[in-house]
DNA sequence: AATAATTATTTGATATATCAAATAATTGCG
DNA sequence: CGCAATTATTTGATATATCAAATAATTATT
């Protein structure tokens, strides 16, 4: 059965290179806010352009909502968010980013800007538009099921 | 600051993607073996050909080395390896693959196999080529660093 | 040989991932 | 309206990720 080892496969060559990139990306940032991780500058970042609500953020950043209860839970802690009852839908919890929030964000986007352009050096604008594409079907291929 | 917004750029379809193949992996595989995860199956292929040291192991896995202590831990626990103490030097641990492994590893094949035809289904060879390079490219960037 | 430096692994602390079950609010329907 | 179904979130349990510090064995150096 010509099974190719692991190593051998593309999904693995995912794998790595996501590694990689976050790899990088918590050495930088950290540098800047040494006490923020990628995923919530992350949350920071989408939030910054519309308050929403935890499970659409969740949804944006392939976050777990059991996960992001805690994520968000800490980040409160920290005065990066507020987390408030939606008055429409007392179900939703809505998050908001603090002033604080903001001055971080501020602070970490130039970095953020040179992590992405770092990791995507060299790589033209075909090569960028073949990624996207290949990427797209190989998750569509993998949501199928669903 | 032209900065992208988040989710436009190419390193979070990488994140999708690969979230995607982890998901559809881990639900075909449960529905054979229910108690492995796709990284434990994963460490037992790589064992199948080779015994390796743990450090070995988790450097092709790409898993930090605490975190792999404690996946061994909990494969042996289970049965699905054995480690023991590399006479030769022991700093090292020897893990070898035990014969439940064996078997659960055989069971399992032929849904990796087709976890991966399902996740690379209509791509062609040359995609994937251009798909290998480009990765390894953004895997390089991001590791100039060290 | 004795000590310093390095290597392989572990442990503790904390964050995140994931599943299943629980809770609470809202919606749909007879 | 009243209740079943759905939706948003939480909690508990367990696995994994990550960093820093500790341990133990090995190697390099003086």
């Amino acid at each position: 059965m010509d099974f190719n080892t692991p190593t051998t496969t593309v999904l693995y060559s995912i794998e790595e290179t996501i590694k990689a990139y976050r790899k990088l990306s918590q050495l930088n940032i950290s540098q800047i806010v040494p006490d923020i991780t990628v995923d919530q500058a992350l949350i920071l970042l989408i939030l910054e352009s519309n308050d929403m609500t935890q499970t659409e953020v969740a949804d944006i950043v392939f976050k777990d909502y059991a996960s992001m209860t805690r994520i968000v839970k800490l980040m409160v802690r920290k005065d990066y968010l507020t987390k408030t009852v939606d008055n429409q839908d007392k179900r939703k919890a809505k998050l908001e980013i603090t002033e604080r929030g903001k001055v971080i964000i501020e602070k970490l986007k130039p970095m953020i800007k040179r992590n992405r352009e770092t990791a995507l050096n060299s790589i033209s604008d075909k090569e960028l538009d073949q990624l996207y594409k290949i990427l797209k079907k190989i998750t569509k291929n993998c949501n199928i099921i669903k």
